[in-house]
RNA sequence: GCGAGGGUGGCGGAAUUGGUAGACGCGCUAGACUUAGGAUCUAGUAUCGAAAGGUGUGGGGGUUCGAGUCCCCCCUCUCGUACCA
């Protein structure tokens, strides 16, 4: 008969749930193991064949265990909150509460079909104010820490849409999601809580888990600690500013042609109205004086801002700089004090600075002195040194400086980090001033420096860095060279930026100095002059979780005109989020327009006061679901912690890579501010961790945006749960994931068939023959030695293939060992009992239904899971006495020989050369050597 | 660009420490049983060759008695990441 899965399944499905067979005694912490995958996003459409991908094969894993006689939790939950449901209201006006809970209705059903041991005892959602309470609770746990603080950030806006929007719902092209139109960054204020004051502790614990090496490099990278220096650059003609900057190359200071800032930098700011534009008229007598002598002596440089920067750069010339505009709204810098030093004389010369050149040339071979007297009478100043007026490249300079910032402010984050980008940037007209040798460098802003990383600004060397490279071949800035590589001219030009280390020159005193070396020589030199210091920097940013949002946990805190920021008081928690609310954008978020629930008394002076109207974002509820599970109905808390510290960490969590970063780096944060308030007595929530491949569909991930996902309804009814779970497995690896096919599943199919045929053959067997443990192999036949072997090598193989999530080489295994059973009809009643024992108990973690139904077909009364059962392994079964030896000539494999194990050399020796083909391929040829490989090989090496 | 992981028959994929490459399954071929076969069973199936014997794990080089496995260079695919100073 064919195996009948619809009856089977319906049969013990029902045992399962009468007999509460997966209810976990959590008192019993002999053998305890928490199994948990990732809890499931309650969308409208169905279980696809992902989830199932996710979740059986982990069933399995836990199945085993279960077997193997452990305590095993293995619950099932809902991430309910999120915008899907919120997206789905503003398109059909169905409540998100409301679709949420009816999709979970469907989707427990659809979990239910998949047979997995789920305790439905412990099932949680993140929706019910029940389990949000806690998050508020915690919310104001790490307030009162400190850790949650509020600041202006930016968020991506779509205009049209007049809402916030995720990272994820902006395009690549920096586009919205929905309308396609550009995104903008927006600055709100916003909550957020300090996860880096735990970089380094979430980034030490990475060595304590089991995780895979990926994902800790992922993490690793993602807080990216890095040592450097952070040094202060002066501003010219601002001594109560400095520019900080962090590097990680201090050796290359000396190299230094510009700084650069971040346009969001308040100092921008400052500069750009520092370096005011005076209309000519403004200026003093003195200056309009000059100006004009200038102009009519044509010391005008129309092409000079490269020169002018030449001359900045690579001389310390400290100048006093006035810009205005003149009559015919033309911007012009004008630099007073150049000293006309002999440098500056010779230097000058090398541009082509027609102007200047013009004067100069005529004292080109004059010495200084003359220089200098010729250049007075020429100019008519009385002061010997150089005045220049630059004309602005661009005639609003000012404008521009504003237009950059709110260009790049319209670039959303991925559009402005984008390398493939080329780079841009504008000119301050102000002057840093390096510490280490006075030099005064031009300030540009370019949004290739990051306001969120280090201090926003940076020292560029273009010789040694590939960025600040690109940026001053572009707006041709100098290349200074400071570190010279190893074997090269030291003043052969630069094609590309020398990132390497190498040897320092150009850098006054530390000249020939290693420049590994030099950064702690340079670092210390700053530290001494008070100019800098060791500094260390992460990537790592505070985690923003405010969220423009309806369908969320409302943040518990109350602004009052009096008192200020006020936490809600616990007794009041949790702050229900109002069924009531217009979740259709509006600007602004949905529960700023339900005024009953804006509108609230101050908890501490009673006065009138408003409440935040943002939720948090979803991460949050994720951060600590495996510790609710526990005990979802508990309320004098968020867990209960006895049961947390028996059961937590997590022994397996399995999901997702994509949430290597981010759900899996907050709840490590949580779990170590938990274990901080003394919630939790251990340091990390997740001891193992597996990532299940994704299942794709021609290649392309399965979305249903797409229309790609594959359901698993004809599967499960042509083939059934067990079936389909088994080919799940048996596909390939499961880290690896792969591409959907169908066209193996018949092979599972028709393997299950033979399988149950084999116990239905037998069936019954068990109430006539009592069952064996263990035989003495010399008194079984061959076959039955065979099966005996065969039996227990699979068990060995077995084990060791579940333990370690190689369900594929597990199910072959079981393939295998039922081919080997073929001949099982010949052996006597106890080894046929003996090998399909065995054989169920295996089935049980892969095909459960089935493996149940075959077990009970054996004769036994109770169910496989509710009196787990795993067999021992007889070693002696496992002992190889005949092993093929290969005999080799160069490597080639000329013959095979059985023989018995431990056969020594030279029995080994004598059968390998008696053997023709050997025979032929070594006569008349010279031996060079034979290599003997006990139990494996006889290689003979001829020439 | 950078980081990680792959590339093995017609296909999905096996192969503890270097030691018989292709387990298991699909597909295919032949046969058996059948009124029938998209059921089941049996046998075969890397490739060239009639055979002997060659050749074969993306390509090239190397180490070794022996390399899918170790080392160097290159090609290619997938995933992650995106100017982190």
């Amino acid at each position: 008969m064919k195996y009948p899965f619809t009856e089977v399944e319906k049969k013990w499905k029902k045992r399962w749930e009468d007999n509460k067979t997966y209810k976990t005694d959590l008192t019993n912490l002999e053998k305890a193991l928490y199994t948990l995958v990732m809890f499931i996003y309650p969308s409208g459409s169905k279980l696809h064949i992902g989830h199932w991908y996710n979740y059986a094969p982990t069933d399995s894993w836990a199945r085993y265990k279960k077997l193997r006689g452990y305590n095993v939790f293995e619950p099932m939950g809902y991430d309910a909150f999120g915008l899907p449901a919120e997206n789905y209201a503003i398109k059909t006006g169905i409540h998100p509460q409301d679709s949420t809970f009816q999709n979970i209705d469907d989707i427990r059903e659809q979990l239910k079909t998949m047979g997995c041991m789920y305790d439905w005892d412990a099932e949680l959602m993140t929706c019910v104010p029940e389990y949000y309470k806690w998050n508020q609770w915690l919310f104001i746990e790490l307030y009162k820490k400190g850790l949650a603080y509020r600041k202006n950030a930016p968020v991506n806006w779509c205009p049209s849409c007049q809402t916030v929007l995720a990272n994820e719902q902006v395009q690549s092209s920096g586009t919205c999601e929905r309308c396609d139109t550009m995104v903008e960054r927006k600055n709100l204020t916003q909550w957020f809580f300090k996860i880096t004051d735990y970089a380094d502790e979430l980034l030490d614990g990475l060595k304590t888990i089991d995780w895979p090496e990926k994902t800790k490099t992922m993490q690793e990278n993602w807080i990216g600690k890095s040592f450097g220096t952070e040094v202060k650059f002066g501003v010219v003609g601002h001594q109560d500013k400095e520019i900080r900057v962090f590097t990680t190359r201090p050796d290359t200071l000396f190299g230094v042609t510009y700084v650069v800032l971040a346009p969001e930098l308040d100092l921008v700011q400052e500069l750009k109205q520092s370096n005011k534009i005076f209309s000519k008229d403004q200026l003093s007598k003195d200056k309009q004086t000059l100006i004009s002598k200038l102009q009519t002596n044509n010391v005008l440089m129309e092409e000079t801002t490269r020169d002018l920067r030449q001359f900045h750069s690579n001389n310390s010339i400290k100048t006093e700089q006035t810009n205005f505009i003149d009559d015919s709204n033309n911007i012009y810098y004008l630099y007073e004090n150049f000293p006309l030093t002999q440098d500056l004389l010779s230097e000058v010369f090398e541009y082509p600075l027609t102007t200047i050149r013009s004067i100069l040339k005529i004292v080109a071979n004059n010495n200084y002195e003359d220089i200098k007297n010729k250049f007075k009478k020429r100019t008519n100043r009385i002061n010997t040194d150089l005045a220049v007026l630059e004309k602005c490249e661009n005639k609003k300079q000012s404008r521009r400086i504003s237009n950059y910032i709110k260009k790049s402010s319209h670039l959303s984050e991925i559009e402005r980090t984008s390398t493939v980008k080329e780079k841009t940037g504008v000119f301050t007209g102000a002057f840093a001033i390096n510490p280490v040798n006075g030099e005064k460098v031009p300030i540009w802003i370019a949004d290739y420096a990051l306001a969120t990383y280090g201090t926003g600004s940076v020292m560029a060397v273009p010789a040694h860095d590939e960025r600040d490279f690109e940026f001053a071949i572009k707006f041709n800035l100098p290349i200074r060279k400071v570190i010279l590589e190893q074997g090269t001219d030291e003043n052969a030009e630069l094609t590309e930026a020398f990132t390497n280390s190498g040897i320092m020159i150009n850098s006054a005193q530390f000249n020939g100095t290693d420049s590994v070396e030099g950064k702690s020589t340079i670092t210390d030199w700053l530290s001494e002059n008070n100019n800098g210091e060791k500094k260390i920097n992460y990537r790592l940013r505070d985690w923003l979780i405010s969220r423009q949002r309806y369908w969320g946990t409302p943040i518990p805190i109350i602004y009052c005109d009096k008192c200020g920021e006020v936490t809600v008081p616990e007794e009041q928690l949790p702050v229900k989020l109002p069924y009531d609310v217009n979740f259709k954008h509006d600007g602004a978020s949905p529960l700023a327009g339900n005024v009953e629930f804006v509108n609230t008394t101050c908890p501490k002076c009673g006065g009138h006061a408003t409440r935040d109207v943002d939720t948090m974002d979803t991460f949050m509820d994720s951060s600590w679901y495996y510790l609710r599970y526990l005990n979802p109905k508990f309320s004098d808390g968020m867990f209960d912690t006895k049961l947390g510290d028996d059961w937590t960490p997590v022994d397996m969590y399995v999901g997702g890579a994509e949430h290597a970063t981010m759900h899996l780096l907050y709840a490590r944060f949580i779990h170590k501010f938990l274990r901080d308030i003394g919630l939790v007595n251990s340091d990390e929530p997740f001891k193992r961790l597996i990532h299940q491949g994704t299942i794709t569909n021609n290649g392309a991930k399965m979305s249903k945006s797409k229309g790609n996902v594959v359901n698993p309804g004809s599967f499960i009814e042509e083939y059934g749960s067990d079936v389909f779970r088994m080919y799940l497995m048996f596909m390939g690896p499961y880290e690896l994931g792969g591409d959907w096919s169908d066209k193996g599943i018949v092979g599972v199919d028709r393997f299950v068939q033979r399988a149950y045929t084999l116990f239905e053959n037998n069936e019954n067997l068990g109430k006539t023959v009592s069952a064996t443990i263990k035989f003495e192999m010399d008194k079984l036949s061959p076959i039955e030695k065979s099966i005996y072997q065969l039996v227990n090598k699979t068990l060995a193989k077995f084990e060791n293939e579940i333990d370690n999530f190689r369900f594929n080489t597990a199910v072959a295994s079981l393939m295998e060992l039922n081919n080997g059973l073929k001949e099982l009809s010949e052996c006597s009643n106890e080894m046929k009992l003996f090998a399909l024992e065995r054989f169920a108990v295996m089935l049980g973690p892969l095909a459960p239904h089935m493996a149940e139904e075959c077990w009970s077909m054996l004769g036994n009364e109770k169910g496989l899971y509710d009196n787990p059962i795993w067999y021992d392994i007889d070693e002696n079964a496992l002992v190889q006495e005949s092993v093929t030896i290969v005999v080799q000539v160069n490597g080639k494999v000329r013959a095979k020989m059985d023989l018995q194990l431990d056969t020594d050399e030279a029995k080994v020796k004598e059968l390998a050369w008696s053997d023709d083909k050997v025979k032929n391929h070594t006569d008349g040829k010279i031996i060079v050597k034979e290599i003997y490989i006990k139990n494996k090989i006889y290689n003979i090496v001829v020439r």
